[in-house]
DNA sequence: ACCGCGCATTGATCAACGTCAATAATGAGC
DNA sequence: GCTCATTATTGACGTTGATCAATGCGCGGT
């Protein structure tokens, strides 16, 4: 994944990389507990990470799709501290963690794009917390649909037309909402001519208002 | 910090981390949007970090104290993504990052401990969208509470008697909450016997039940 | 030591979201 | 293609925490 590597370095990436695994809807690829000993690459797919305290509280803690990695939670305590399980079918890379250590400690450019991408998962992690934290949940739900077009875009799918994955539940979850005031926004968004809804199926009519839709008082 | 390391390595990191920096109450120790450079370690105080969005929201996202690490979010864009900024009188050992990257390709002792940190942090930022997901305001408090209790506690305070550095209102932005929501939640926890507040400061008389007042219906 | 402003507490009211419930629609599996 | 369980929608009502407001207190700065 990392760009600027010469011919040798990108093939010793490759090598890293090897093996594959296959993980059918609904399947966890890992557990929270479970022992930590790779990363994970989602090649085709869609995934959710999960949470569950002690108290038996559940929180989804995102959707992962093509491209990006998961795992990295567990790094910290040798143990996995979710469940990541799929939402579709999906095919996920498997990268060894120790032998991505000991390569990233020889090819530079491999560490520093590791590091990114860690500061990155962080980053994401607190804006997700100013969601929480700050927004009402129409907002939130903006929010959350402009950030999945967004991602979809930038893979070369449509920024305004496309399928969920997840549950109404799911995606409540995630916002920290229930899933009725889900259903709700999302009609209430409807009725307001920024997108159609119909079941999973998403059409955003008006990408801008609903970038406006993500501030108070609109 | 790391363990494990022969007399050579302790010396090259000590002068990794050679020089030290004063923040003065109040003052920033970086600024979002400032370039990244540096890691900080905190060497005594007390801080806060806050990230503040595009229309405008601000959300404190983390309080920090001695012997933690701040800035790994600036990693990932090259840039500071929050604000850091004292709440008593502080110091920290400035970690020219550059530097960081090189020496950890030496020392994989030192590697490994740096992407537990990072780990760590993407654990901890999760158990905050946990608890702003799905916790009441009282038992945002107490779960609030038990942590500053647990890390006063390892770092050889007291775990039942200390002084809140933050006021109510950056409590609140850090739990979701507004300020005069937090100072009720203190009062009936006060009310209920669990603790007394005194202002900033705390006594935790129930550490057990306040335990118990992280989970719903109590 | 004193002053003044920022911080905290507490009450009354209100809106947003959760809860409970009933129904409808969908699609996964046979 | 049919069936049933899962998922989604919508309504009525309740609860929590936000908002608005007024008062009191404490601490930092001089």
């Amino acid at each position: 994944m990392p760009v600027g590597l010469s011919e040798q370095e990108i093939e010793r990436v490759d090598e890293l990389v090897g093996t594959r695994r296959k993980v059918a809807r609904g399947m966890p690829l890992y557990l929270s507990g479970e022992p930590f000993q790779s990363l994970f690459a989602i090649r085709t797919g869609f995934f959710k990470t999960e949470v569950v305290s002690e108290d038996g509280r559940e929180q989804v803690t995102g959707f992962q799709m093509a491209g990006e990695l998961m795992g990295l939670d567990g790094i910290g305590t040798g143990q996995h501290n979710c469940d990541a399980r799929a939402l579709e079918d999906s095919e996920v890379c498997v990268i060894p963690f120790n032998r991505l250590s000991e390569l990233s400690r020889e090819i530079d450019t491999l560490q520093h794009h590791f590091h990114k991408v860690m500061s990155r998962e962080i980053v994401r992690d607190q804006s997700v917390m100013m969601l929480l934290g700050t927004m009402r949940a129409e907002e939130r739900l903006a929010a959350f649909l402009v950030n999945l077009s967004q991602r979809f875009l930038s893979r070369g799918y449509s920024a305004t037309e496309f399928n969920l994955r997840m549950t109404r539940e799911e995606i409540g979850s995630y916002l920290g909402l229930k899933l009725e005031t889900v259903s709700r926004g999302l009609s209430r968004l409807q009725d307001e001519g920024l997108l159609s809804v119909s079941n999973k199926n998403i059409r955003i009519h008006k990408l801008d208002e609903l970038k406006k839709a993500m501030s108070p008082r609109c």
